[in-house]
DNA sequence: TTGAAAGCGATACCAC
DNA sequence: GTGGTATCGCTTTCAA
């Protein structure tokens, strides 16, 4: 069996509380003393047992990480950031994928309020919506950041891409190379990742005053199937757009495996750019353009907003959304094409 | 705050034991008994504390999961396969990854022993070696997995892909294309997955009468940056490969990214395949032959046996490995070269 | 500066 | 069938 805090105290000839007190250097405890507990613990090899500390009302020091897909890279990456930040604070991360099954979620959520971990980073599955429970956990004193998916703005923090403004400076981009027919295929529009995208698009759309054609956004799941039948259909319009936009890693997926079934060359017979950076994305050929986010940045601002939160158990205070600024990375798979520029190209 | 099991006794007028009694369904209760605590559970939505269930020398239900990197495709299906089983058998993972790093490996062996998990599936890093620690934790009675490598198999269950079937399998099928000279790029070679890779490798090659030239094979690490290397270094042989066999999905990206640069096409100017199965192998142009390591079965049966040693806990068993099969996924990657044939070509 | 004792939430043994 | 009671390992008053 493993050693307790008894077996450390008899070795000592101390008491239980006073072992108790070394150990969490609380009270005055003799420098003597100090050395001697020390030294019994390396020798017996003792380790506090965490179930035992968590009983009395101490933190269990593990964050509950609730992520859709852990096969996709976008949220493997989050993973990565967040795990690494979370070990920089002394926390672990109970992994829980709920594979956009709103029922696997429910019964990670509901497991994680019975683990007792200190706090969960929450990113909700795609559709059905556990958000009663949820609201019930964070009323209830359990702090949860939403991650990069927001739906509880109202009541808790998150921490997200400011899709927005990434599809807004993607299109932006895409008007300056001279493209006006952009096809965009997004996943969920009640989605945060699916709705904001598709209002940066037409945003910058409108503010060129290009008009919009409807039959060039492509809504329906953030999936390599959706992002195949989507380019199929885009392929198939009268008048089909001169650059897709994928708008995710998935998606991406499925329209190049089209494109290169079709035998169209990009960016020649036709440029795409993406959503969501991808280490695969660099050596492609050609290197795919993208939205980039900073996702280490993210990772980091919501282990921040869920340890404060957690800090300041008690306190009453104005839920905070941080939005990331993303940035394009700039590669080779968007061709120029003839069209009045709309300002000065920038390269 | 949360409810306590002696909320539910009072809400009832029974006492905690009979509720105690009514949740684990253990003990005689009467059905009125037993009606009247479960509406009193769901009326005050009361969840029992794992903590204190677990202090009683219950299980927590917590599995550690320690892998090497998590922005690798690979490891990134293992995860995922293997969280898939442990909610199948109601599992969660605290996910703990080292980043090939043995000072953080450490650090988490050590957390997760505070944390009482039930057990851990452990991978480990590629350098150094807390060899003791998980020898002392494995006797003291805490079942530990080896996964994917293996290194204490006289005492630990492990469960691994077949490295050398793979390696040889694919040597073989090179072979078959008339390939001579194969170039081949692995990681460390004090790791299962390196030096099992070449033991097949090599004698797939002599069962030939092949004379393997030692210049051919480059180890080093399983790393995009190696993949670089070695690449560049095969190319600059006097007399080069016809074929590159990377040795990991990791050091294919890097092997994939030189071949590009130089402008070298596959397979016309050089033949390319891979250890480890990934989504964008697929799409690729051409698509990539590669070798596919069940990793579905691996994880099941790492789960299975990590699972079967925490329910005889007491029980001596003889460790055991499980090898599991792979085998090759064709696709357009191999060029055929002008060589004898050594047996009839199989496509 | 240290120790005794209560208690966190749940379980299990033993009476009743 | 059901209810005390001790107990798991640790923290935390409160006395000494």
């Amino acid at each position: 069996m493993q050693r307790t805090i008894k077996d450390v105290a008899r070795h000592t000839g101390l008491s239980p509380s006073t072992v108790s007190r070394v150990l969490n250097r609380s009270g005055y405890v003799s420098p003597d003393t100090l050395r001697r507990v020390e030294e019994a613990v390396v020798e017996l090899g003792y380790r506090p047992n965490w179930l035992a500390r968590g009983l009395k009302g101490k933190p269990s020091n593990l964050i509950g990480l609730i992520i859709p897909d852990i096969s996709n890279t976008y949220y493997t990456a989050v993973a990565q950031a967040l795990v690494d930040a979370l070990r920089a604070k002394d926390y672990e991360a109970v992994l829980c994928v709920n594979n956009e099954d709103p029922r696997i979620d429910l019964h990670y959520l509901q497991i994680l309020q019975q683990k007792r971990v200190d706090g969960i980073l929450y990113a909700h599955p795609s559709h059905g919506s556990n958000s009663a429970f949820v609201r019930e956990l964070a009323l209830g004193g359990l702090p949860i950041v939403e991650l990069n998916r927001q739906r509880e703005g109202d009541l808790l923090d998150s921490a997200l891409a400011d899709n927005r403004q990434g599809a807004y400076l993607m299109t932006q981009y895409l008007l300056r190379y001279g493209h006006r027919r952009i096809g965009l295929i997004l996943g969920e529009s009640d989605l945060t990742t699916g709705g904001n995208r598709l209002e940066g698009y037409r945003n910058a759309l409108s503010e060129a005053e290009v008009v919009g054609d409807p039959a060039l956004v492509r809504m329906g799941s953030f999936s390599r199937a959706h992002g195949e039948a989507a380019t199929r259909a885009l392929l198939a319009l009268s008048q089909p757009p001169t650059v897709i936009f994928a708008g995710s890693n998935r998606i991406l997926m499925g329209c190049l495996a089209v494109l290169a079934e079709r035998g169209l060359v990009v960016p020649e017979d036709m440029s795409v750019v993406a959503f969501d950076n991808s280490e695969w994305l660099s050596i492609w050929r050609p290197p795919i353009t993208a939205v980039d986010v900073a996702i280490d940045a993210m990772a980091g601002l919501a282990v921040d907003l869920l340890l404060h939160r957690i800090a300041d158990a008690g306190a009453e205070r104005k839920p905070v959304t941080y939005l990331l600024s993303t940035s394009i990375v700039e590669r080779g798979s968007v061709a120029q094409v003839a069209a009045a520029p709309l300002a000065p190209a920038s390269g």
